[in-house]
DNA sequence: AGTATCATGTAAGAGGTTACATGATTTT
DNA sequence: AAAATCATGTAACCTCTTACATGATACT
């Protein structure tokens, strides 16, 4: 079987939480409601069906908790495959091209290191590739900025400035996380 | 027809640059290559449909442009409908909703401004409404800030930092975006 | 008694991703 | 002569969105 080889970001998610601790899919749906994860979800119609396609490839693990009456909840919980795939996702370093097509992703990264006890000096490389990935990403910018600043439109340059606003931020960002990472 | 009702990002974001002046299939899919645009779609899988799409609903218009040999381009411009629809997109008020969701969103609005000429004051205003919404998701965000806190885990409150971090920055910007809108 | 919440799911439709396909022209 | 670029598209597959459906329990 070659299908279903592609792991996606919101099964990435769930595995994440998953590791952190067994849940039910009622759970995990309102996690998804309640946090910024919401970014990547919504409802119902995807976390279920995710979590049936993660089971069936063996990265999830599911038993019937009986509840009082017919509340039956439905409790997944990595399996070691699953483990495996969701380490080495999380293990990816941040690269400009993922920065350029989106910077949401190596936060939502980061904030799951917990859920495979992520060591403090991995999780601070993974922030240093981070700082010289967005900084690479910022001097990619600056003819674009001179470029933009030539039309008589100026939102596109202004949209830009809160662009490199943003990865400038990321980079201290960064660093104050590693600062609070080896303070521990 | 109730088909087709709903008009996608990649679908505006078309609508958009096409605005500002007519483009070829090919234009718009190196100009989503080669710029931030680019997180809203990628290759011409997506693009070239979406271009039919909008012409089957009358939103654009094309025409082709015989070029030297057999290199003819199909050139799409902007119908009034289409204008019309562009126009109430952007003209749209960031919400707290929208943030909680995606972020990029009105600041992919903001940067198309210039394609309907939006006045400045109606530009002011909508950055206004912008910092309104980041200050009001920001206070959202705080009891998750101390409930995070007593996490022995401190991966996630720190992605939570990053985010609180994000909404100041985007006010600031807006700020300094409504000055510089002013100051021409 | 009625509403909200817990809890899980399915079905239809649409759009995006990836990969492939074609052919001319320009550059190396 | 080969490779890159211009230029447009299609097909398969998959996932997501939206909406609907069900039934028990807790709350007011």
């Amino acid at each position: 079987m070659r299908r279903n080889a592609k792991v996606t970001t919101l099964e990435h998610a769930l595995l994440g939480l998953a590791a952190q601790q067994p849940r039910s899919g009622y759970d995990f749906k309102t996690l998804f409601e309640s946090t910024a994860l919401r970014q990547f979800s919504s409802s119902p119609g995807s976390i279920y069906p995710a979590l049936k396609r993660l089971e069936g490839r063996g990265l999830l693990a599911s038993r019937k908790e009986p509840g009082a009456g017919d509340r039956s909840r439905r409790i997944y919980e990595v399996t070691p495959k699953g483990k495996q795939a969701l380490r080495s996702w999380l293990e990816h370093p941040a690269t400009v091209g993922e920065l350029r097509l989106d910077l949401r992703l190596p936060l939502l990264r980061f904030s799951l290191f917990g859920s495979i006890n992520m060591p403090m000096d991995k999780a601070v490389s993974f922030l240093e590739g981070l700082i010289a990935a967005a900084k690479q990403f910022q001097v990619e910018l600056n003819p674009s900025v001179s470029e933009l600043a030539r039309l008589q439109d100026p939102y596109p340059g202004l949209a830009l400035d809160h662009g490199i606003r943003g990865l400038k931020e990321l980079q201290e960002w960064s660093r104050s996380a590693i600062e609070r990472l080896k303070g521990d």
